[in-house]
DNA sequence: CATATTTATTAAACCAGTTTAATTAGAATC
DNA sequence: GATTCTAATTAAACTGGTTTAATAAATATG
């Protein structure tokens, strides 16, 4: 688990029998393209670490998939709505891609935040940063045009484009498959 | 400082004493409508309780005012990323209505989460809430048409309509002062 | 109170997306 | 390799915004 354990420290300083301690509660799993994490009226239990992989966060309202985001490499994630309210989930959590994970459970988790202040410290960056990157988002999804949006992420996350099927990633463009296909013609014939 | 102390007590237990040695770098402070707390260029050094009253954080790019969110009484706040990172802020953070507020440094503040496990608990679940609602910021402007979103605003901050201008508002739900005019031309029509 | 200034509305032309449907391309399966 | 199924593109009609400019309404100021 070096890759967490590093992943942790490049938040803040942790001791290492804080640094133990922590890790003892998360088991390595790996899930096959196709499998499900998550899906609609099932309670979140778990808290999730993407070793390596792609797992796609989204809903299906009336018919439509509406895709959150994509958790790739070194992202932390869950359906964290109703896993702190303790509610049933309203969306799938797909495996897109064969993935190894790391996976606590709530109640692990919260022991260890007990345990270790430096750890709690920890999850508090990491929920700033992640707080961050969705303002950012935020303020490109209302001051960018859809095209430069897809050129952004085509910049910043360029293997997602390897990864998943371009009409997941119109969604989560918040475009239409044929409003993507548009664009991408329209930047080819320049 | 009973409303801050309450607020953060609304998030997670914090013994007495914890909070007695919190709230002591706290300092009360006023402001009159037109004056900035940050603009461009300047580092931010303070984060921000608002007790009562009304700022508006934004950029002006290319002479376009684009609103990224307005804090109203009881939110936390400060310019996140610059405070964090430590660079020149590029936004406003403009009164916009006579205020009252809790001024804390970014060293007292982090003077408080070293001393109180507690506190720091408090800053990870307040981030972790602020995150959420990011999230579903982002959701309710992909899913949701701008007169859908316009209407939801109405309902849930009701009183920003008294408090600031329609031209920010409509700025902060991403249309022109024209598009949000021919929104709300439309519903009365109805 | 009258005037100047700012804010909101309206109109008209325009445009980047949508929807629906048909077609083509690519992947998986027999 | 042919067939089936899924994904991506294209076309056409439409729509809800945009921009620009003029006007009306509301607010501040002398």
């Amino acid at each position: 688990m070096k890759d967490l354990e590093q992943k942790i420290r490049s938040f803040t300083p942790v001791s290492d029998s804080e640094m133990e301690f922590g890790l003892q509660f998360y088991k390595k799993k790996t899930f096959k393209k196709g499998e499900f994490l998550v899906k609609p009226g099932q309670y979140i239990q778990d808290f999730y670490f993407m070793k390596q992989g792609c797992v796609t966060f989204y809903t299906i309202e009336e018919g439509i998939t509406r895709v959150m985001e994509f958790y790739t490499d070194g992202s932390f994630f869950t359906d964290l709505y109703p896993y702190i309210e303790e509610i049933p989930s309203e969306s799938y959590l797909e495996v897109t891609e064969d993935s190894t994970v790391y996976v606590i459970s709530k109640s692990d988790a919260l022991k260890v935040f007990d345990h270790s202040h430096a750890l709690e410290r920890f999850g508090r960056l990491s929920m700033q940063k992640a707080f961050i990157n969705n303002f950012q988002r935020i303020n490109r999804m209302k001051n960018l045009s859809n095209q430069e949006r897809y050129l952004q992420l085509l910049e910043k996350r360029p293997s997602l484009f390897q990864r998943v099927p371009q009409y997941l990633i119109a969604s989560y463009l918040g475009l239409t498959p044929v409003g993507l296909s548009k664009i991408r013609k329209r930047l080819s014939k320049k």
